[in-house]
DNA sequence: AATGAATGAGTCTTCATTCAT
DNA sequence: CATGAATGAAGACTCATTCAT
């Protein structure tokens, strides 16, 4: 059975495994042992691996959060986005994207967030997420507002991100990822034609 | 010996001692015995008032929830409120409203959130509240928008209220409640310029 | 079942089953399990009135040296104790004396020795003891002898007592209790019997 | 690639690993994984070399008595050594030779003093080791003192350099060996000097 | 010969709950 | 009404051992 280099195949079996048990009975019941069994081996296996289950939920928010940076970077890599407006699309669409697995990480996301404001190694991880989605708002809206309307704006289109993420996770028929985006556009747009009225007309 | 009328009294300190609880150490590590300690009662006592510790997390949830609809529905009783605007202005001083117990609330609400998605008490109770919101909303809306729009913008609101309070929630320093409620106004402010310009002038 | 006041009572029910658990299993095989089992209670209970297994095992250290030390008390109070001959043979009788339970108290303790060495707050017990045990022969010798020649005397008297107790404590037939204290009190004898031609005639 | 006579290098390299092990964190804290990452090996080849922990243990049992009976011998074998005080003396230097290794072998000694009482294979190695410093002392003693007393001298003698170790071993300071030995001495001293008064005048 | 992977039994500890007083 | 005692199941974690490579 055991061959060489299991590490890396482990440690994403077993953080799949933890999403998985999340999205089915919730962070407070996701068991090492539940786990484990889920990804179909031993309990002791984890502690191995991650140290801990510290560990563990440690690398599955890392996990998720790179997963998410991901999805926007790409986006906004893409040859066609150059103006704010594409990027600020770009970053929303990121933040929409995400196929599949969309329930299972809205779900542990909402578990981390709750926890998160317990332990120290989780809060910093998710500062780091919460303010980097700020400045790459803030950062665009700043290339046609006037730094406090940008600012204003990019509070604006967080909130309006987090809440229809948050509000989707919790609704029972899931998020309606068009109509979200389509909220999100407008809102962008709002803020937009202030600026076109009074600075750049092609913001 | 028996004192006459203690079960409101201690129902009280020992959801007030729960919410506190939540606060300090977080909802995962809000023992029983933590949150009796804090009321200073033995901690046979919760069973004995609530029938476990899922009824207390139960009334405790059902405690910031009325506390909630309480804060909007005084909003919306003062004889000054009539127009729509006025009307989600209350809602959103109302869900924004909550003085000193606010990082408090805010806390728990976090943890609900996501505890509730895996209880099925917790979670009627959530998405009352959630339909309540979003229907307040829709209906004052409806008043000077045609009703597509309308749900979009009351679909808007909610999820920028939400993510406001969220984003507060987890900002170390806090909510700041004035810039929250004004970016809450703004899109208000927004989606009723829609209506001006096509229906009723006086929104 | 649950009365008032049972803690001091489970305290001494519980570190009588350590010494029993340890005398027959040895120190590494004295769970926490086998010894509630002894005990006739549960696991959880020790946790409960100790904090830990550390907190029983340190409880149950202080118990033994606390009770040597009352055995060599009670024996130094007795009125005819007066010469420095008579105390250190008090020291020596306490040090042997402690009836039935000799066998398991002696291999609590060799146990204890060897822990102690990696745990600060064993070594501390530990450590009082030993040096309480070689301050009180060195106090007696030192009414006859001079001081170099006492703490020689005590450190061989004391090293004598604890390597009559180890030996006593791994022969398979145990301690020879008047062997062991006859050889003790002989090498007194022959300190005194130094002191004797030089100094006082009736120490 | 299998190299040759690897067996002995190993099993030498996994003793002293223990040795080490065991003076760093105690008996109870050796692990397997520990000792071999100290020898710089794998876990598993323990269990190939020694059958397992208790064989490895039983091993470095085997060597430290070994090393201690080496010692003596040596001391012993030297020409000048031929009257009986000469040869307690060669054992009393044994015991107290052992150069670098002092600290951890007596850590070792205690911890396996405490553990060989509950496992018959280290309880019969512990037991010839003892009978053998008795049987060379009493032997020695024999040669000027009738049975009884040479007896008696044996168990004094043998609890004195005991005591002495365990107290040596006990103190943080470490042992002072020229103090012990004189100590030692000065104790076959005595018993001789019982011997020429009654026997023969060239003990 | 040697390793790293993996297991599963066993340990300590926590915690909601029950119960006699 | 209220307490403190007690339980027992369940949790995370450790560790000696086995096995395929």
């Amino acid at each position: 059975m055991p061959k060489l280099g299991m590490q890396p195949i482990r440690r994403r079996q077993l953080i799949q495994a933890t999403l998985e048990a999340i999205d089915d009975v919730g962070l407070a019941d996701a068991t090492i042992a539940r786990i484990a069994k889920r990804a179909g081996v031993s309990a002791g296996i984890i502690s191995h691996y991650f140290g801990g289950k510290d560990g563990l939920l440690e690398s599955t928010m890392r996990q998720i959060l790179w997963d998410l940076g991901n999805a926007v970077a790409q986006r906004r890599a893409r040859d066609d986005v150059t103006s704010p407006r594409e990027h600020l699309h770009a970053i929303i669409d990121g933040n929409f994207d995400r196929s599949q697995v969309d329930k299972i990480v809205m779900k542990t996301w909402l578990a981390f967030w709750s926890v998160s404001m317990h332990r120290a190694n989780l809060q910093r991880l998710q500062r780091v997420n919460d303010r980097r989605l700020y400045s790459n708002i803030c950062h665009h809206f700043r290339r046609c507002l006037p730094r406090p309307d940008a600012q204003q704006a990019a509070r604006g289109l967080a909130a309006m991100i987090d809440g229809l993420w948050l509000r989707g996770a919790l609704a029972p028929q899931g998020i309606d990822v068009d109509r979200a985006r389509q909220l999100a556009y407008d809102y962008v747009e709002e803020q937009l034609a202030h600026a076109t009225s009074r600075t750049s007309p092609n913001a």
